[in-house]
DNA sequence: GTAGGGTTAG
């Protein structure tokens, strides 16, 4: 059964009454106009019409050859075309101003793109779904949510099912899938059918994040929805596997395609050839050529890449190089990028001289080097000590330097310490226009770092934050600083007033802080006063609350308790705060004990009692130490009438919360629960852990209803 | 003929 027609079949949902994107094309839905019989002329219309598809098509290839320039060029002559025609000078289309603005989009010319859609506003052209979408992916691509949300709301062009696609496909691309399951549930709401493009970002989400249980579990509850996890759906779960080291898993997905009712491309096979080179199966991805090739695929240049790479990782550079200089009598056409491969190949064994060579060879060939190919050359001449030849090379003519030959070049030098080159070179791209990126940061800090100039990488950190916040770059400068005990720096990170923690940032300071042994009784106080940092000026406040204890804590019977910000208190059933400052003392001593004597279980039961938890409760519960509950499910909880003990633990808990927040609003559950997202299982307690920390991140559940982090004992 | 999910070299 085709996919399309099963979903339609089975999926128990009202016809999407939304505009779907052929609504919104242009004209589609208009009168036609007549035929032109075959001896009349076509109309002055007609011609325009088939002018401005013509042209527009030209746009589309040009765009995917990457040729932008050309792209704004062929466009500037459509609008002249209009000009100069019989028609009144009408502007080009809203499908041409759309290739436009998608092309520039795409290319990372946002501010041009934004540009032609004004111009398109301006000419009195309608935007219709397509152009929303356009700029929504756009928006999300720049994790700016809030403008995407606001053209939403804004724009009058009725959502459809590809804007709700879009947006999450960019939030799941963000990282962000506990919102990507809101806009799933949005669409819903409006009687909107996902499609297949819809699932699948949420599925690939998951894989990124190595949660493959999860994402089978969720490509299952599309086979049950009747919406069929496609080709690309399974190339994303493959990919997944083989970065898993799973290969026994892809043989048998690939195996059950048939019944599934999939087809492997040859994009599948060069995901699976790709995987298993890249884990050192390099022999076993080479013979898989055949097995393709017996399968009637055709290889693409991907997958000459991907061989060649294969080649060059089994020390079988020769035959790479073999491969490249016959690659005519294979009728294969060997590119720029082929010969990007073979050389990065040969960077990373330092042979420099060698890739000076297949430059020539190229060029010979009329095959013209990338900037790439630069960059791999650039990186060569580092590693083979000529870097004074490189930092010439980057200002000859001919030669796009572009942000990641600068971070090459910035590598090496604060890998040298030469603080004073990379400096020059900062001023260079500044002078250039060239914007830092993730990696141009993460090189600087960590430069800095290692020249003990922790002011300087906290400084150049905040400054970071104006294009957004990297979690990579946090990692690397928190690294940094909590293994330098530099607390007032890291202090002065979440004192940034552009700097929203959230939970994953929770997440990142408490590892980082407990790999480097702060989690010892005697400093957890730093973390504590870090944590607290972050509290204080955190917007979770609006929609969290959280509660922590430390070990001391609990042996002291302390309780802090950090409520919103927003005014109103959340009231946390699991904690009796007046019952354990009237028992301070008792259970003060009570701990003394159970230190001194060792009694691993005692302790145990007294934070399950603290709790108010019964021995009977599973480990998880006990073990539990901290908690960063949203809002809407401490609600939840608090709303039940008999409360789980904790909203984390078992998976009928997240079944509840579920059930009450759709009581809540007064309408059925749309979806049934994704069974156990994630599984409840922490190591054993064993005593000499006893003050050591382990975080535990659960992972969110399909309604983004729970999203906890909590410490376990 | 426009948008919305997948693959290469770094």
């Amino acid at each position: 059964m085709a996919s399309s027609a099963s979903a339609a079949a089975l999926l128990p949902l009202p016809s999407p009454s939304c505009s779907s994107s052929e609504d919104s094309d242009d004209g589609k839905h208009l009168p036609s106009p007549p035929a032109p019989e075959a001896n009349t002329p076509p109309t002055q219309q007609q011609k325009r019409r088939r002018l401005e598809r013509d042209y527009n098509v030209a746009m589309k290839a040009l765009a995917l050859a990457g040729d932008l320039d050309e792209v704004v060029a062929v466009f500037a002559e459509l609008k002249r075309t209009a000009a100069d025609g019989g028609d009144g000078g009408a502007p080009p289309n809203v499908l041409c101003y759309n290739t436009l603005v998608n092309a520039l989009a795409e290319a990372g010319r946002e501010g041009e793109a934004l540009k032609a859609f004004d111009e398109m506003l301006a000419s009195g052209v309608a935007p219709n779904a397509s152009s929303q979408n356009i700029l929504i992916k756009m928006h999300a691509r720049r994790s700016e949510f809030d403008l995407a949300w606001e053209l939403i709301h804004k724009s009058g062009v009725e959502p459809d099912v590809g804007t709700y696609s879009t947006l999450i496909a960019g939030l799941c691309r963000a990282g962000k899938i506990v919102e990507a399951w809101g806009v799933l549930d949005w669409m819903l709401e409006k009687n909107c059918r996902p499609m297949v493009q819809t699932y699948t970002p949420i599925v690939q989400a998951y894989c990124r994040d190595g949660r493959i249980v999860e994402a089978k579990l969720l490509m299952a509850e599309m086979e049950r929805l009747g919406c069929l996890p496609n080709v690309v759906t399974y190339n994303v779960l493959i990919r997944a596997l083989c970065d898993d080291d799973k290969f026994d898993e892809v043989e048998q997905v690939l195996m059950e395609s048939s019944t599934k009712d999939w087809k492997p491309s040859t994009v599948t096979y060069n995901i699976y050839m790709n995987g298993l080179c890249k884990k050192g199966k390099a022999k076993e991805a080479l013979e898989l050529l055949d097995v393709m090739l017996g399968e009637g695929l055709e290889p693409t240049a991907y997958t000459w890449s991907i061989l060649l790479n294969c080649l060059c990782h089994s020390s079988r550079l020769l035959d790479a190089i073999y491969l490249l200089e016959r690659s005519t009598e294979l009728k294969w056409y060997a590119g720029v990028v082929a010969y990007n491969t073979v050389m990065s190949s040969l960077c990373e064994m330092g042979k420099w001289r060698g890739i000076m060579k297949l430059l020539t060879d190229m060029i010979k060939k009329g095959i013209e080097p990338n900037t790439r190919t630069f960059n791999i050359l650039i990186r060569s001449l580092c590693v083979g000590g000529k870097s004074s030849l490189a930092k010439s090379l980057i200002h000859s003519q001919g030669f796009a330097a572009n942000v990641v030959t600068y971070n090459i070049l910035l590598h090496w030098f604060y890998y040298h310490g030469k603080l004073a080159e990379a400096n020059r070179l900062i001023s260079v791209m500044e002078e250039k226009n060239i914007a830092p990126d993730e990696v141009t940061y993460t090189i600087i800090i960590d430069g800095l770092c290692r020249e003990r100039k922790f002011d300087a990488a906290t400084a150049c950190f905040l400054k970071s934050l104006t294009s957004g916040l990297s979690m990579d770059v946090l990692t690397v400068l928190l690294n940094r600083l909590v293994y330098a005990d530099k607390i007032w720096e890291i202090n002065r990170i979440f004192d940034g007033k552009d700097f929203v923690p959230d939970h994953h940032v929770f997440d990142l300071t408490i590892r980082t802080f407990c790999r480097a042994g702060y989690c010892h009784y005697r400093t957890f106080y730093k973390l504590n006063l870090i944590l607290d940092a972050m509290l204080k000026r955190n917007s979770l406040c609006a929609h969290y609350t959280m509660e922590y204890q430390t070990v001391e804590d609990h042996a002291l019977g302390n309780t802090q308790a950090h409520m919103s910000g927003s005014g109103v208190e959340m009231p946390i059933p699991l904690v009796k705060r007046n019952r354990m400052r009237r028992n301070r003392s008792r259970k003060r001593s009570r701990m003394k004990v159970a230190r001194r004597t060792g009694a691993n279980e005692g302790i145990q039961r007294w934070i399950g009692r603290s709790r108010g938890l019964t021995a009977a409760s599973p480990p998880v519960h006990r073990h539990c130490h901290c908690c960063l509950l949203p809002t809407a499910t401490a609600k939840a909880f608090y709303l039940s009438p008999s409360p789980p003990l904790l909203p984390f633990g078992a998976s009928h808990s997240f079944a509840k919360v579920c059930t009450i927040e759709a009581k809540a609003r007064n309408k059925p559950a749309t979806h049934s629960p994704l069974p156990k997202p994630y599984s409840p299982t922490l190591p054993p307690c064993s005593l000499p852990q006893k003050h050591r920390f382990n975080v535990v991140h659960t992972q969110p559940t399909w309604t983004g209803a729970t999203d906890v982090v909590f410490f376990a004992l």
